[in-house]
RNA sequence: GCGCCGGUCGGAUAGCGGCUAUUCCAGGUGACUGUAAAUCACCCGCCUUCGGGCAUCGUUGGUUCGAGUCCAACCCGGCGCA
């Protein structure tokens, strides 16, 4: 009997606050390993947010392949599936080539839908409906769908319109929003946590940002827009589109850097390191 | 010095005498099943056994059953006139 059959395959990621110098260290691992980067981030998925999303340059990969970036028009909504199929996809064609996996990125529900085989129901969304129900009070959204299924009515979130919303999508095809249902992938999952503590961290967002400003950031959203983005994708995007500050953006990138911690904070397998740079 | 206006939580703001002082921002804790830098909940004067208890609207008095609200004086800030 071989070793390799014992071996599980595994697959490295890489994650944590933003700014603490995960795509740097994703080079340094995949060096090591034989390995190559599939990026978590829900923004750099997008063609063209480059600066604003501090975007590893082609230059800054040193050879090494990235998958994941750029696959997505930032015109249009890229959602969490899409993002589990492509990089299940892109997994498993990595290994098939005999190297290493190294997931690496911020957005945990991204993350966490790899790692927990998160099995989200086969309902795509539904724009015009969600534009429809947009209106509706979230009380009127909680009545219409108790009718629906009063079961996924009883624990959600009732004020939570977003979450009203799509549960009502799923229902209305469905007939019900199904139980949680979990798929996990054959592999082993090395959860590696980069650190900063909090007043490094927002040196180290001051500077990052600084140099979004320096690099262009203003001519590159002024190129999304002339490319037919709207103000309200660019907002939800994380994007101001009339006067960003310097000021503004580095406390939305706090702000976020703690919700990213609150995330996180929930996951026991991470190994947590804090970064000397 | 005179006149006018104002002083309410870290900042901003609401509060025609009546239960528990409003809302927004900032801050904190947390939730998270196809929007995730999204969205949502709770806390945000002090104490708490988490049920509540005690404070508090520049200061000091007063009117009143009852005052952030009315009155007086004072303190502070802004504007105007000297």
């Amino acid at each position: 009997m071989s070793k390799r059959h014992f071996d599980i395959q595994k697959v490295i990621i890489i994650l944590g606050q933003t700014a603490t110098g995960k795509s740097a260290l994703a080079i340094k691992i995949a060096k090591k390993v034989n390995g190559e980067v599939i990026s978590a981030d829900s923004r750099q998925i997008y063609k063209g947010l480059d600066i604003g999303t501090g975007k590893i340059s082609k230059r800054e990969m040193k050879g090494i392949p990235h998958h994941l970036l750029d696959v997505a028009n930032p015109k249009h909504k890229f959602s969490v599936a899409e993002f589990q199929q492509l990089a299940i996809s892109a997994i498993a064609e990595i290994i098939s080539r005999g190297k290493t996996p190294i997931i690496c990125g911020g957005t945990g529900f991204y993350i966490d839908a790899i790692t927990k085989g998160i099995v989200f129901p086969e309902v795509p969304p539904n724009y015009p409906l969600r534009k429809k129900l947009a209106f509706a009070s979230d009380r009127a959204l909680m009545l219409k769908l108790q009718k629906l299924d009063p079961e996924r009515a009883k624990n959600i979130d009732p004020k939570n319109k977003h979450r009203l919303i799509r549960a009502i999508e799923i229902a209305k095809t469905l007939g019900k929003v199904p139980k949680i249902k979990v798929k996990t992938l054959p592999y082993k999952f090395m959860k590696i946590g980069l650190y900063l503590p909090p007043e490094k961290l927002k040196k180290k967002v001051g500077q990052r940002v600084k140099k979004m400003f320096k690099n262009g950031l203003l001519k590159e959203i002024k190129k999304l827009k002339k490319s037919g983005v709207s103000d309200q994708r660019l907002k939800e995007l994380g994007f101001e589109y009339d006067y960003p500050t310097p000021e503004k953006v580095i406390k939305e990138t706090l702000q976020y850097a703690k919700r990213q911690t609150a995330w996180f904070k929930r996951d026991k397998e991470i190994k947590w390191f804090e970064l000397y740079i």
